[in-house]
DNA sequence: ACGGTTTTGAACCGTTTAGTTCTATACGAT
DNA sequence: ATCGTATAGAACTAAACGGTTCAAAACCGT
């Protein structure tokens, strides 16, 4: 029986992760990793195989804890949901503002496949999810293709709260843009 | 009088700039740029002051070549113009995908002041193009109003680019974003 | 206390980075 | 041809980088 270990994956990928988010993959060294960890390079390299494993790792976590917020899954399904993950969806936390994953995506180019595949297969779920709730309001569209609309309106939303700006006017253009979807 | 230069100024900004959109600014490195642009290291920094000030150029050039195009301008303003401005505002040019100015907004952490301005100020420009166009269509909604929500979806568009997929659905819905947009 | 094991922490390593320096080259003027 | 000047090219620099190694520390079991 060794030494105990003192810190938990958990906790890496949640102290990482924001640091991730704000620098992208690049532009977040080691150095940054262990300050924001607290977890040396040693330990950190015990628990991930590289970099990347430990990027890749954070956006999974990060993917996960969305889900788990199911903005989309609350009964009844409707307008309303569409609305909450429109205005709740991007986060305003700290320095956690708008998506990782769509923060991600500029970053494909130096990403490995696997985070390609965690961003894209997210967001197929999300469509998804968004098309079962447009569906029950029953528009004259298709509800896959106002669905696509909405999560590309999602996206940039997300990747506009990377200007200071970004938050305050959020919330009118939602509702600006639910009037149109009702029209659908 | 002495050695006559090679390069000029605005070959180097041509070349280094899908070096910039692609990679992003912290993964491209000065060796990168000597390879694209032919031009070596000292050469590069008789012509600008340091890296930061070689990205800041680049992405100047390329909001002046936007809006060169003058998608926004042409007469008569309307409705014709918005679809234009959204289905080829996101460029489709062979590693040139969707827009390097939204590119760019995810990685403000670490970018000049002067970056955040350079965009800002375009994407006011834009707003405003756009509102005039929207204007002339006399719709119920305030132009402004549908102007920004316009600006969102096609930031969203333009971040989607950089997926495999991102083109290919792209016609469609802005074919529907315009439905939608008609009946405001 | 000792031994075995695992983790932490510090040092190390080779490579890469942005930026600098310096020499050889290429020009025009005389 | 020579001189002065500016550029291209190569070498250099210190620091930073991602990843590795190894010694000291912390644990448990005997």
């Amino acid at each position: 029986m060794g030494r105990p270990k003192n810190f938990s994956r958990e906790e890496v990928l949640e102290k990482a992760m924001p640091v991730f988010w704000k620098h992208g993959f690049a532009d977040t060294s080691l150095q940054d990793l262990e300050r924001a960890t607290g977890v040396n390079k040693s330990g950190l390299y015990t628990e991930f195989r590289d970099k990347e494993d430990l990027f890749l790792a954070c956006l999974r976590h990060y993917l996960e804890s969305q889900d788990k917020r199911g903005l989309l899954t609350k009964e009844p399904l409707g307008w309303k949901n569409i609305e909450t993950f429109l205005k709740n969806g991007p986060l305003n936390k700290g320095e956690q503002q708008g998506c990782f994953a769509i923060n991600s995506m500029r970053e494909f180019a130096i990403l490995p496949d696997e985070a390609y595949g965690a961003i894209t297969g997210n967001r197929a779920l999300l469509q998804h999810l968004l098309a079962l709730n447009i569906e029950a309001e029953k528009p004259r569209m298709a509800p896959s293709a106002i669905a696509e609309m909405v999560l590309s309106f999602f996206s940039g939303l997300c990747i506009e709260r990377n200007l200071k700006s970004g938050k305050a006017s959020s919330a009118r253009k939602v509702d600006n843009f639910m009037t149109a979807l009702r029209s659908l």
